[in-house]
DNA sequence: TAAATATATTAGAATATTCTAATATGATGG
DNA sequence: CCATCATATTAGAATATTCTAATATATTTA
């Protein structure tokens, strides 16, 4: 009943972990609305592809999407998503790091 | 030949994409080192499958493990890791309690 | 050193994800 | 109101993930 919050976290994971939607996620970083057909030319994804990948991010509410005239404006719901990639990224810096300390150690 | 960033920062999400190692991250949250059997008694997760966790989380380098006598000992390798999954536990609940509000918005 | 204990690895069936191609829907300008 | 442009949906093959059962390895105690 209540564990089930675990599998929801897990599912808002689960949209991260594609290099796509993370690509996607950082066009849209800035807040502001962007359209499917911007991001389609700025990331040079097929239309389909594009559509699913957003529309997942939509579905679990990472994204929200508004109509304006004939185009449909994609942005990022909360900025806390913003602040989970640049922490989840720098983990992974960190541990880059890290590695290359280890290599070099040998002096 | 330099693995995408955005493909690394991927397959880390997908380590969190899971409820079980969720769990298992949650257990280890204190940044002590947990032996493999105490965590086995306090989940319930069949041995095999408890071990191919920790294994996928180790690999990745989200987990640390030491030997200590019969046991091995994991903890969590970067405290950012638990801010991560904090964050993402709170943009879960802003999500849950932004769809509470707009039901009961029929006033 | 043999037996017991703790953890890791392997194999494989069940399930889930991702991409592409084809098609459908929906809005707008002429 | 119809032709076009923008976006969404569907189907399905290729690939990846997850769990269980069986087996292997490594450490300690007797």
């Amino acid at each position: 009943m209540d564990s089930d919050i675990y599998q929801l976290h897990a599912d808002m994971c689960k949209v991260f972990s594609n290099a796509t939607r993370l690509k996607l996620l950082n066009l849209l970083r800035d807040g502001e609305g962007h359209s499917v057909s911007e991001m389609q030319k700025s990331t040079g994804l097929g239309q389909a592809n594009l559509s699913q990948h957003l529309g997942i991010m939509r579905q679990r509410g990472i994204l929200l999407h508004e109509r304006k005239g004939r185009n449909v404006l994609y942005r990022i719901s909360n900025p806390k998503i913003t602040d989970a990639f640049d922490i989840i990224r720098s983990v992974l810096t960190d541990s880059i790091n890290a590695r290359e300390r280890i290599l070099h150690e040998s002096r």
